[in-house]
DNA sequence: TGTACATCAGTGAACGCGCGTTCACTGATGTAC
DNA sequence: TGTACATCAGTGAACGCGCGTTCACTGATGTAC
């Protein structure tokens, strides 16, 4: 039935810590396993981890908390491989760092689809304004906004009223994944890639 | 406790249908109150109607069923809204008319926001392929394409991809709103209006 | 005009299930004396 | 070196709950004769 379940043997006394990584790491699994929040159990989770349900409780206090603890390492998945892509373009364009930041974006959401849009789906985890300011949404788009800038410094012009060029991006990009995942057509990635060439075109000129 | 649940009358012979309509409704009500389809119970549906849980299957044939139905009502709600925003705009200015129906098409979302999300969720209500491929998204994305086509005839001019462009625009809405429900932002509809002009003028020229 | 019957809209009770969470526990291992 | 004890990682059984769905039914009303 379970697979690695039944031979999961205790941590040694003071690597407790352990069993939070590996239920963070079931918890992702499984959640694009069952595509929702909703749908993601945390019996299932103690189930993918080889541990018994209450065991949870040593780490979560309850079903958000390990949840939004998920989000928050999925968040920081994210930006690495935004990061990662940036660092692996030429130090000295600012454009391509941009796009290849773009399509890492693109990328990342379409091959984690469930853990993706949960960094959009606050309504789920019913948290307090003080969390939800923290939200790893506001980190986006003041990385946009900073890699906007460093394309101004090397001359380029943002076409358009500045201020919302960062949300411009940002929509367009999110809501071009989102549709990717709706829309019944064949999932050529080279497609989104285009998407961000010509986002970038419409809104950056000489 | 229940509100109108317990007065309802049961309807005249050959009126079955009405109750139908009213478990749509019912549908689309609850599901805004509650926020998503997982969340959305049958049982609490049947107490909304002030109908016992199993007069709903006289109408459909599981949650599934309601749930698409649901869909579809609210879909059409959306295009008759646009399509109503286009009326009312002058009738030799397309640009205006696409305008306005972005406009009616953010409107609707932040209104609705829970059914709005539906229209984008196939994941949840597992449907076959001959279904999705009937999804009101398609017509949705045609929608858009016949809104520039009409500006082009008009004497503008699309800029980058032409064939991108339905996708940029249908997006970037989509992701605007999108990003609008997560945003610990104060809820100023201009903001949205705003956005969908700097869309136009990025996307149009003379 | 009366009555047996079919149809229709809707129901009450029950089913089995998986869930989140609580509780008191177990048993291995390091530590103090 | 031995032993009592505290700490730690993790558990088994149980709780009450609401769910989707099925079943055999009820009772009002129109219809055929």
């Amino acid at each position: 039935m379970s697979e690695s379940a039944a031979v999961r043997a205790r941590n040694p006394r003071g690597q407790g810590e352990r069993l939070r990584e590996e239920l963070l790491r079931a918890t992702e699994r499984l959640l694009e396993e069952v595509g929702s929040e909703d749908a993601l159990s945390l019996r299932a989770v103690a189930r993918e981890a080889g541990v018994a349900a209450p065991s949870i409780y040593r780490h979560f206090s309850d079903k958000t908390e390990l949840v939004w603890a998920t989000l928050e390492v999925s968040y920081e998945r994210l930006a690495a491989a935004m990061a990662e892509a940036a660092a692996r373009a030429a130090a000295d364009d600012p454009v391509a760092r941009l796009r290849a930041q773009l399509r890492a974006y693109c990328r990342y959401a379409v091959a984690h689809p469930a853990t993706y849009r949960l960094l959009y789906e606050t309504r789920q985890t019913p948290v307090g304004p003080e969390r939800l300011a923290g939200h790893p949404a506001g980190l986006l788009v003041r990385s946009w906004q900073r890699a906007l800038t460093a394309c101004e410094d090397a001359g380029w012009r943002v076409r358009g009223a500045r201020s919302e060029a960062p949300y411009v991006l940002w929509s367009a990009v999110h809501g071009r994944v989102m549709l990717w995942q709706v829309m019944p057509s064949r999932k050529d990635t080279r497609r989104l890639d285009r998407f961000v060439d010509e986002m970038l075109q419409l809104l950056l000129e000489r």
